[in-house]
RNA sequence: CGGGGUGUAGCGCAGCCUGGUAGCGCACCUGCCUUGGGAGCAGGGGGCCGCUGGUUCGAAUCCAGUCACCCCGACCA
C-alpha cells in the first residue's frame, strides 16, 4: 500500500477526551474515529489490525474443530422471551420496534439464537459434539462506555457455542476452548492469565476469564504467590477464619459519636483502628427483602458473593428512608444489636470481640459489642472482597492483586438455555436429552486495544508482528531523487511479490516527519531508503521494538525482511 | 441515575469575569526554499462560538432551558 494513497492521518497532539494509552494511540494513528459515545468507525489502518486478530481467532477456532457461521444482529423478542432474558437483561439490551410494532433487540450475545438453531438442526447424539462460532458486531447499551474500544457499546466479538450430550463431553469442549484461547492470546503478543470468574448474567456453572495484565484494566484479579490459583476478585474465595472470637471482656456501652457517620470518622473519634469496628450495611434485594450485612470495618462487601448467598439477581444498598425505617436512625448509625432483620455476617466477624457498631440511634455507637452475647447472626459466610495479602484458598500462599483487561471469557453453561428453549437430541437409547452447552467469547477490538496497552513506548505503538496492520514500512527519504525513488519502488515491488504486507511511505515529506510517523504507527520493521546508504549499496533495516539497526545489501533486503517476518509470526 | 467538568476551524487551546463585527499553535492549500528524526519565509482557505429562548441598541461573552461529550461514583452508612 502506498502511503500517498492511503488514509492515515496521524495527530501530533493527543485528543483531550482520550484517557488511556491505547485509546490515545488509536486516535493519533487514525485507527478509529468516534461516531457517538462507545460507537466507532474503524479506519483503514485500524481495520487491518482488527482483521488480523479475527484471522488468528478463526484459525485457532478452526484448529479446535469449531465451525463458523453468522447470526443476525437484530433478534426478535420472542426468542428472548422464551429464555426469560427479555425481562431479566435490563437496560443494556437495546430494544427496538419494526414497522408493525413488533419487538426486537440488538443482540448483546447470542445464546438464544444459537440454541434456536441447535433445536432445529440437531436431532441425534451422532451429530455431537459440535461447536459453532461467529465473529460479529454486538451491541450492549453500557451505562458508561469508555476508553475507546476497551468498553464500547458497539463492538466486534467472537462468540462460540458448544453442544454436547453430557457433562463429560461439555468439559472436554471447555478444555479445548481454554487451550485455543491460550494460543490465540499468545499469538496476539499478550501477557495474560486465565482466572476463575463468576458466571454472572450469562448463567451457567463455572467459567474462566482471560485477563491481560495492564494498569488501565477495569477489573481486579487476584493470584496466589505460591500456586496456580488466580481469580477475579469478584469470585476470589476466602477461607473461613479459623480463630474463634475472644471471650467478651467489655460491657456493652453506648457512646455519643456526634455526626461521625463513616467508619473512618468513628474510628478516628474513638481512637481505634477501623478493624475494631464492624460495619452494618442495610441491603435490599430484588425479592423485596431487607437484610443486614456485617463486615469488619476496613473490609468491603462483595455484592456478587452476597447475591449468590441470597440467591437473588441484584442487591442494592437501602436508601436513607429505608435505613431510617428499619434501624430508627439515619444512615451511619446502623448496628446489629436489637435489629429486627435477617443478619448475615462475614466469616471474619466471627473472630472479633469487643467491637464497635452503630447504636441504631442518631449520633451514637455501641462499644464492647460481642456476637452471641449481644445479638445473633443468621449465618456467617464469605461475603467480603479479597485484598492483597489474604491467604490463598488453595494453599498456604498469599494473594496478590492485579489490574486486568478481560479479553476472553469461557463459560460452562450446562442446560440453562437448552432447557428453556427445549433443545434436545436423542441419545443412543432413543431418549430425549437436553443439550449440554458451553459458550466462549473474545472481544476482538478489546484484544487489539489490550495489545497496544502492552506494546508501546513514548514514540508510539510497537505492534506484535502477528497483528500489525503492516509488517514492514519502506521509508523513502528522497522522493525527488530519481535513482533513490527507483530503488524504493523496486524494493516495494519485491516485497509485495514476496507476500509481505508493506506500507510504502512515498510521500513528499521531510525525513523527520516520516520517521516520527513510522514510529507512531508502530510497524515492526522499517526499511529506510536514502541516498546515503544507497551509494554504498545498502539499505537500513530497523526493528521498531528495541531499535536495532542493520545495514543490508540492496539485493538481499527482501529476503532478509521475509525471513524476519516469518520468524516473528511463529507462536511463542 | 448522582456528583464534577467541557462544548469556539480537522486537532490542541485562548477570548467569556468587565457585552462592541472571532484569535493563536498544529494540520490543510499555493509559491519559494529545504531534505537522515515532526525545518524556514511569504501568501491563502476554513467557524450559525453545541442548540433554543430571554435580557440588551448590540451576546461567543450575561440569564434560563436543552442536547452532547468527558471524568468520578452508582455497594462500603
Amino acid at each position: 500500500m502506498r502511503y500517498s494513497q492511503y488514509l492515515v492521518n496521524t495527530l501530533k497532539e493527543t485528543p483531550a477526551d482520550a484517557e488511556v494509552l491505547s485509546h490515545q494511540l488509536m486516535l493519533r494513528t487514525s485507527m478509529i474515529r468516534k461516531v457517538a459515545a462507545g460507537i466507532y468507525s474503524y479506519l483503514p489502518f485500524g481495520l487491518r489490525s482488527i482483521r488480523k486478530v479475527e484471522q488468528i481467532v478463526r484459525e485457532e477456532m478452526d484448529r479446535a474443530g469449531a465451525a463458523e457461521l453468522l447470526m443476525p444482529m437484530v433478534v426478535p423478542a420472542e426468542l428472548w422471551q422464551e429464555s426469560g432474558r427479555w425481562s431479566q437483561y435490563g437496560k443494556e439490551l437495546l430494544r427496538l420496534k419494526d414497522r408493525k410494532d413488533a419487538d426486537f433487540c440488538l443482540g448483546p450475545t447470542h445464546e438464544e439464537v444459537i440454541t434456536d438453531i441447535a433445536r432445529r438442526e440437531l436431532r441425534s447424539y451422532r451429530q455431537l459434539p459440535i461447536n459453532l462460532y461467529q465473529i460479529q458486531t454486538k451491541f450492549r447499551d453500557e451505562i458508561r462506555p469508555r476508553f475507546g474500544l476497551m468498553r464500547g457499546r458497539e463492538f466486534i466479538m467472537k462468540d462460540a457455542y458448544s453442544f454436547d450430550l453430557d457433562d463429560a463431553g461439555a468439559d472436554k469442549a471447555y478444555e479445548k476452548m481454554y487451550q485455543a484461547y491460550r494460543r490465540i492470546f499468545l499469538r496476539c503478543g499478550l501477557n495474560f492469565r486465565a482466572v476463575e470468574a463468576d458466571s454472572g448474567a450469562i448463567g451457567g456453572s463455572f467459567s474462566h476469564e482471560f485477563m491481560v495484565l495492564a494498569e488501565s484494566g477495569e477489573d481486579a484479579i487476584v493470584s496466589c504467590d505460591a500456586c496456580e490459583y488466580a481469580a477475579n476478585v469478584e469470585k476470589a474465595e476466602l477461607r473461613k477464619a479459623t480463630s474463634a472470637a475472644p471471650s467478651p471482656s467489655a460491657a456493652l456501652t453506648r457512646v455519643e459519636t456526634p455526626a461521625r457517620k463513616t467508619i473512618e470518622d468513628v474510628a478516628l473519634f474513638l481512637d481505634l483502628p477501623p478493624a475494631r469496628l464492624v460495619k452494618t450495611l442495610i441491603v435490599v434485594t430484588d425479592g423485596g427483602d431487607t437484610v443486614a450485612v456485617l463486615l469488619r470495618g476496613d473490609r468491603e462487601l462483595n455484592d456478587i458473593k452476597l447475591k449468590n448467598r441470597l440467591g437473588c439477581d441484584w442487591v442494592e444498598l437501602a436508601d436513607e428512608e429505608t435505613v431510617l425505617k428499619v434501624t430508627g436512625a439515619p444512615t451511619g448509625f446502623a448496628g446489629p444489636v436489637g435489629l429486627k432483620l435477617r443478619i448475615l455476617a462475614d466469616h471474619e466477624v466471627a473472630t472479633l470481640g469487643d467491637f464497635v457498631v452503630g447504636a441504631n440511634l442518631k449520633d451514637h455507637h455501641l462499644t464492647g459489642v460481642n456476637h452471641g452475647r449481644d445479638f445473633a447472626v443468621e449465618a456467617f459466610a464469605d461475603l467480603r472482597q479479597a485484598v492483597a495479602g489474604d491467604p490463598c484458598p488453595r494453599c498456604s500462599g498469599k494473594l496478590e492483586v492485579w489490574r486486568g483487561i478481560e479479553v476472553g471469557h469461557v463459560f460452562k453453561l450446562g442446560t440453562k438455555y437448552s432447557k428453556s428453549l427445549s433443545a434436545t437430541v436423542l441419545d443412543e437409547q432413543g431418549q430425549e436429552r437436553p443439550l449440554v452447552m458451553g459458550c466462549y467469547g473474545i472481544g476482538i477490538g478489546r484484544t487489539m486495544a489490550a495489545a497496544i496497552e502492552q506494546n508501546h513506548d513514548e514514540n508510539g505503538i510497537i505492534w506484535p508482528m502477528p497483528i500489525a496492520p503492516f509488517q514492514v514500512i519502506v521509508t523513502l527519504l528522497n522522493p525527488n531523487d530519481e535513482p533513490v525513488a527507483a530503488a524504493a519502488e523496486a524494493l516495494y515491488g519485491e516485497l509485495l511479490h514476496a507476500g509481505i504486507e508493506v506500507l510504502f511511505d512515498d510521500r513528499d515529506e521531510r525525513p523527520g516527519s516520516k520517521f516520527k510517523d513510522a514510529d507512531l504507527l508502530g510497524i515492526p520493521l522499517r526499511v529506510t531508503v536514502g541516498a546515503r546508504g544507497l551509494k554504498d549499496g545498502v539499505l537500513e533495516l530497523q526493528e521498531r521494538r528495541g531499535g536495532e539497526r542493520t545495514l543490508v545489501p540492496v539485493a538481499e533486503v527482501a529476503t532478509v525482511v521475509a525471513e524476519r517476518v516469518r520468524r516473528s509470526l511463529q507462536v511463542g
